[in-house]
DNA sequence: GTAAACCATAGGATAGCCCTATGGAACTTC
DNA sequence: GAAGTTCCATAGGGCTATCCTATGGTTTAC
């Protein structure tokens, strides 16, 4: 079955006349008799009586009528759903590290909204690992994440550097030094982010770079919690500058640390085969405009 | 935009995957992609993101796939009820002239309902002239008529011949004469049917014929009101023998009328041209077993 | 780096639709 | 009734659009 038999049997049924309903079509009247014929055949039933003079539908043509009606109605729905659909490629699915989403995206998705009132963006938060597995797997538009990424099938393009900072409770013992290095925080406790974070990583790879194993007393999967926890005094941390904010500084001290300083890069990746729709488009032009 | 385009777009959508989705509609790899390709084009989105591995519903495909599956299923469904539809052709819409329609159909249909009980019968009733058109026009299956029809385009089986006889109030002068003959008819007042009856048109003609034109007190359009006004001696009319029914006795006399008695003949009447039905043949079938 | 997988393009084959022409049947008109 | 008109089906050739195989360019996997 075809649509085109569709259209001529429709044209038929409406027009009482094969003749007729041919010119409707645009269509030379034998092939659209063809069509009708074949139509007939390959659902089992006569659909019209030829009377002569006009054609009715028979019981089954009538049966079909409606059915056929209801497909050739959702048919156009759905092109005039698609071609006159400006509203469409204006979804778009970002995913970001938990150490960048509750920092970047809050006050990226309000520029959006001024900007691109119909823009609609939804957000996922994850690590980096599975971030880059979902822009590869075609799952997300693209991703705010910390480096290194290396997949060749991803356009990476950096946005920012920082700095790593040392977090510690007001109270606690290295916020009251001057300077801090990274060899004074092997007899501390730490307090990290889950081990699928790359973040964790970076900390572990860089207390072994100075020749000592953190201490961990506590993991949590989000950045709020490990605050918490060393704002109460039971560990340090470290943590990218961009999750400093004022309200932190109550209970919190920040500190670089003296020496290599560590850092991190946040890059935006996506997918290089990726079409590219338009609303992605915008949320990279906000978040560059931003960034100046 | 055409069937195995949909067909093509949601195999890609179901396997991630041209190729294999090639294999499963049967088709070569190019076509399906060329295929998928110009569906593309005219609904003026790009359906899937090509990720080399992987193929992934755009925005525009998502919001496709769901009512391309529902096209897809209401086209099945359409093909299904009629492809096993045994229960089609079952249903077929009868006329019969108000002279007929009471004292036959039902019994017709009763026997109908016992000998083939999945057979769904549509009475209508109306005037022979009406009749004879619905059946040109296609929208009866058959009718029970009395005759004559001389229309090319039926088949006409005449079913049975009967006399037309005079009906008076048991109280009536008539009632009462042993013989009665189309002469004393003259004086006496007429109870018949509308104008539009075929037998009043015959009632008619048969006065002509006798040389006087009857007298008419009442029309009505249906026989039991005949019956009723005849019985409440108000005039006396003329009806065909199939009409008298045993619950009449009690107040009306039919009588036979001598000389050139008036007869009638009732026939089926069928398109020549229109696709018989299953049901029709059955309803014919039962109604030449039941006048046996 | 090499092999395998995948999608797009190219070019020729072909199936199926469309066309014109025609036939036959039915309907209309005179 | 006879001629003319209308209507649908069939026939045969042309052509469009789909189909195929072959191939190239990528990407991915080993």
């Amino acid at each position: 079955m075809e649509l085109h038999q569709i259209r001529y049997f429709i044209a038929v049924a409406e027009s009482e006349n094969f003749t007729r309903a041919a010119e409707r079509a645009h269509v030379s009247q034998p092939s659209l008799s063809q069509q009708v014929i074949n139509l007939e055949k390959e659902l089992g039933h006569k659909l019209f009586h030829r009377l002569g003079r006009k054609a009715v539908l028979t019981e089954a043509g009538g049966t079909f009528l409606s059915r056929a009606k209801r497909i050739l109605a959702e048919v156009d729905d759905a092109a005039r759903e698609l071609s006159d659909a400006p509203e469409l490629d204006r979804r778009i699915v970002v995913g970001a590290t938990p150490t960048v989403a509750p920092y970047l995206l809050p006050q990226l998705i309000g520029r959006c909204r001024t900007e691109f009132p119909r823009l609609l963006i939804h957000a996922r938060e994850d690590f980096r690992t599975h971030l880059v597995r979902s822009v590869v797997e075609g799952e997300l538009d693209l991703a705010l994440t910390s480096l290194p990424v290396k997949d060749p099938r991803l356009s990476v393009e950096p946005i920012f550097k920082e700095p790593l900072l040392l977090v510690a409770g007001r109270q606690h013992p290295l916020a009251k030094r001057p300077t801090v290095t990274a060899t004074d925080l092997a007899e501390h406790t730490f307090i990290l982010l889950g081990d699928s974070s790359s973040l964790t990583l970076q900390i572990q790879r860089f207390c072994g770079d100075h020749a000592f194993e953190p201490k961990i007393g506590y993991r949590c999967s989000q950045v709020a919690t490990v605050k918490e926890l060393v704002g109460l005094g039971l560990g340090i941390s470290i943590l990218p500058q961009v999750c400093r904010v004022k309200d932190d500084l109550k209970s919190l001290v920040y500190k670089r640390l003296s020496g290599r300083e560590p850092e991190r890069e946040v890059a935006v990746i996506r997918h290089l085969l990726r079409y590219q729709s338009r609303g992605a488009e915008q949320f990279l032009g906000a978040l560059r405009e931003w960034l100046k």
